[in-house]
DNA sequence: GTTGCGTTAGTTGTGTACATCTGGCCGCGA
DNA sequence: TCGCGGCCAGATGTACACAACTAACGCAAC
């Protein structure tokens, strides 16, 4: 067993599952597992400390979530990530966005916006120290805590699992990318959505951050555009 | 192994299980299995021929889909359909049925419109012979037609999901219910939803799909109102 | 050099024994 | 008669051995 599984250890049942699920999914998107890769439930069981049962169990969901395939005498491969699916995503994910402010959201506390400053400073601190692993944790943390503003349940569950399933399309361009560019749109999008936070604004928080995704969308597609014809 | 799984027996692998939840779900979602009941696994592995270990794959898949929810100890339990956790479900279903006709759907053909009104013929027979499953499982084919026209692939399997989790609803109400009335509402619907496949209009499909969920959503509270005062 | 095939190491899928826990039953005592 | 506490049948959770399958490697024939 590795160390950084040794915390999940103390855990028992289904905290433990739960733990393994959020720290391999991290894992995958922040791309410290890469796409194609295939991971082995043997080598991953033992790391957690758990027999191959349970560790499948983890995987089955993973592959629910479309973030791994499993494949007989091959292995379980993490997906790879194709525009022309995560378009689909991104549609999708823009409507539902609309939908936080709209469906009884949680009305925000002075805690929200401080949270939410927090994220500001750590997005701020990325502009001089450019991380790709960084910045990908911090995406996770914003879209948890926003996730925490969504009153409706079933809609909370699903933004999630349409997030996760793009969460990697920036780090899958590699040097193609501009860091500092992205990282300052980020900051902006957090800095719009602090205005609506602290006016408590939830139907404002929702729109901006559909806004964001529809430029995010916008940005990709010219990207592989761009890459496409320069590959004929 | 029983003669209703001698079919999911020919199948193997993914295909076999993929069988076996579909039937496990219908069960459920025709109230066959009534909520709170408890399935046990080693049982239904046996009628199903298969072991332990696939069967709880697809009870955990089920777990998922909020359709079970399995406690060490006791056994998996068929969860119970309330009104206010539904209630969510309904709000987000309403909304996503809106985008049925906006993102990107499948142009109908005839054979839409032939098998529509196949159902609507079901539909009208049920008029004459009541028969509470024979409606669920109409409502069950009638939601695969409709989510045969979803172009986006997320948003058909959010679809689904949210679907399955309410279409218990109906059943839960024993003899309170008027079914000469719903039927005919249910006919209606699919009756206003052939006129918009007719033109090859599926936006307004969506709506009108929304439209019907909403006043289901009216006429669940009502009854659920009118039977909470009944007990105070 | 290239093509084809048999072998094999290694992976996921399945079956099964065992561990752990739960809820009800039974019996004892007040 | 009621209440409490230990016991136990039976359920899910876990570990592990084995089956089935895949891809790559080596070798032989052309």
């Amino acid at each position: 067993m590795s160390a950084a599984a040794a915390a999940v250890d103390l855990l028992s049942g289904r905290e433990r599952l739960d733990a393994i699920h959020r720290e391999v999914r991290r894992r995958i998107c922040t791309l410290q597992y890469a796409p194609g890769e295939a991971l082995k439930e043997t080598a991953l069981a033992e790391e957690f400390g758990v027999s191959r049962t349970p560790m499948r169990q983890v995987l089955q969901r993973l592959e629910f979530e479309w973030l791994v395939e499993s494949k007989r005498g091959v292995g379980t491969l993490v997906t790879r990530v194709e525009f022309d699916a995560l378009q689909e995503v991104y549609e999708l994910r823009m409507k539902l966005s609309e939908l936080i402010g709209e469906l009884t959201p949680r009305v925000p506390t002075p805690a929200d916006v401080a949270a939410m400053e927090r994220l500001e400073a750590r997005c701020r601190a990325l502009r001089d120290d450019l991380d790709p692993h960084a910045f990908a944790a911090l995406n996770l943390d914003f879209h948890e805590r926003l996730m925490s503003l969504v009153g409706n349940a079933p809609l909370r569950e699903t933004l999630s699992r349409q997030f996760h399933r793009t969460a990697r399309i920036w780090m899958s361009w590699g040097d193609a990318i501009d860091w500092a560019e992205e990282v300052d749109r980020f900051e902006r999008e957090i800095g719009e959505l602090l205005v609506a936070l602290r006016v408590q604004d939830v139907r404002s928080v929702g729109y901006a951050h559909r806004n964001h995704i529809s430029m995010s969308l916008l940005r990709i597609r010219r990207h592989v555009e761009r890459s496409r014809t320069g590959e004929n």
